[in-house]
DNA sequence: GCAAAAGTGTTTCTCGTACACCCATGG
DNA sequence: CCATGGGTGTACGAGAAACACTTTTGC
C-alpha cells in the first residue's frame, strides 16, 4: 500500500523532552529519558523517545502515544515545545519534528513497566551522552523553556508527587534555576500565593523532625488565573 | 507528476499572524493584516496569510517567504508561535499549520507595494472579521505570546521605526498590554536600562513642544543579553 | 497667546533579601 | 544523646508607584 501527493511533503515526527525528578534523593539534578536506537541512521546512539504522526492524531495525540509506546507512562503533564525544520536534521530525508516536553516525577512513574523493546534509560541534564539527530539543540531549547516557564508560571508541582514537604518543593527548584533560595522567604514567597493545602499527613523516616505534607491546589489555582493572577519565583 | 509515500503523510502549512502599529495615529491599537481567500474553502473568507512548505526550504525560510509574496515586506522581525494539528482544522483534509509571528511598523512597510492578486487589508486588533479555518485561535495564541513577551525582552521596538520618541514608546506598550503607564517612572524605566540612544534629531510638526529621537541599542542588548541579563517592563 | 504634548524630582510604601536559633525525630 | 533537617520572625534597603508643574512648539 503506498500513498501518492500532488507535491511532496515532508515526513512529519513528535520528539518528547522527558524531564523526570527525583524528590527522594538527596542531590537529584533533572533527569532526562532517553532511548537507545536500534536502527540506523544512528544506530546504537542515544535519542529522545519519539516516532512519526498519524493521520487519525492530532500533535498532542501522538505525543502522548509515543510516551506511552515507549515509556509506559501516562496521564503526565505534557506541552508543545517547538517544531525543528532544519533540512538536513534526518539522514533519510526530510523529517520535520514537533517537539514537545512532559514532566514527570520518578517516584510515581518509575520507568520500566511499559517499556518495549528498545532500552530506555534516564540521565543526568548536565551528563547527557551524544545525541542523535538534532536533539541536542532540542534538549538546549527545551530546557530554557522549562527555566523560562517554572519561574512564572506553577509547572513545577509536576515534577513532584502528589504530597511534598517544603523543602522538596525548594530543593525542586533549586535544582531547576540553578541557585539557591533562603528556606523562610522560600517559604513566606509560596504560603502567600495561598496555593498549598495542608495534607495533615508527615513525611517520616528520616532521622529528623518530620516535615508536613502539601498539596498543590490546582482547582484554586485554575480560578485565580482567570482573573489575571500571576504566580512568581 | 506526483509523489509517492510508504505511509500517509500529512500537509505541512505556514501561517504569519503579522502585528502592525502605527506611531503616528492617535489612538493607534495593533492591527493584524489578512488576505481575503479567492478559492475554496472559506472563499471570500479573510484568513492569515500563509502557505505550504517547499521540501528545500526551512519553516522559518516558508515563513519569511510567504510574508514577501502575499505582502511584500521584507527584513522583519518574524517568531516561530506554535504549531496547530486538530484533525479538522482544514476541510481539504489533514493540513498541520507552523503558525508564525512577524512584528512590522506601517510606516516603514507601508502595503500595497508587494501584493500580489490577492487582497491584504490591515485589521484592528479588536475589530477582526470571522476567520477562516482556526485561524481565530491561532490569533488568540500569538496576542498571548506578544503580550508575554513584549513584558521580559525588547521586541516592541520591531514595531516602531527606528527613530522614536519616548512617548511614541510608552503608547506602543500601553496598546499592546491594555494598561497605562506613569509617563515619568515609564522613561526611568527605561532609561535605567541605557538600551536608548539619542540620535540627537527630534520630532516636529505638531503644534507642540517638539520631541527627542532614540534608536534601540540592539549592540548593546544583545552584549548584555550573553551575561544574563534581564529586560523588564 | 493658546492649546497640546515634552520633560523633569521627590516621597511613600511595598516587597525582596539577609540573617540565627530552637524543635522534633530516628538511630 | 546526638546528628540532621524542620520550622519560625525581624530589620533593612532597593525599587515600584503615586503625584504636579514648567517648557517648548505650531498655529
Amino acid at each position: 500500500m503506498s500513498y501518492t501527493y500532488k507535491y511532496p511533503r515532508p515526513a512529519l515526527a513528535v520528539d518528547c523532552v522527558i524531564f523526570g525528578y527525583d524528590h527522594r534523593l538527596e542531590e537529584s539534578d533533572l533527569q532526562i529519558l532517553l532511548i537507545e536506537r536500534k536502527l540506523v541512521p544512528f544506530k546504537g546512539k542515544w535519542a529522545l523517545p519519539g516516532g512519526f504522526v498519524q493521520m487519525n492524531e492530532t500533535l498532542d495525540a501522538a505525543a502522548v502515544r509515543e510516551l506511552k509506546e515507549e515509556t509506559g507512562m501516562e496521564k503526565v503533564y505534557i506541552e508543545q515545545l517547538y517544531t525543528f525544520g532544519a533540512l538536513d536534521r534526518d539522514p533519510r530525508g526530510r523529517v520535520l519534528s514537533v517537539a514537545y516536553i512532559a514532566l514527570v516525577n520518578l517516584e510515581k512513574h518509575n520507568l520500566k513497566a511499559g517499556t518495549d523493546a528498545e532500552a530506555a534509560e534516564w540521565f543526568s541534564l548536565n551528563k547527557l551522552p551524544a545525541l542523535a539527530f538534532d536533539h541536542k539543540i532540542i534538549v538546549k531549547t527545551a530546557v530554557e523553556r522549562l527555566r523560562g516557564k517554572v519561574r512564572y508560571q506553577p509547572v513545577g508541582f509536576e515534577l513532584l508527587p502528589d504530597e511534598f514537604t517544603f523543602s522538596e518543593l525548594q530543593n525542586l527548584y533549586e535544582t531547576v534555576l540553578e541557585r539557591t533560595f533562603d528556606k523562610r522567604n522560600f517559604r513566606k514567597k509560596i504560603e502567600s500565593y495561598g496555593l498549598l493545602i495542608d495534607t495533615g499527613g508527615m513525611r517520616r523516616g528520616k532521622p529528623n523532625r518530620a516535615a508536613k505534607l502539601y498539596r498543590f491546589d490546582s482547582k484554586r489555582y485554575k480560578a485565580l488565573e482567570k482573573h489575571g493572577f500571576m504566580f512568581e519565583l
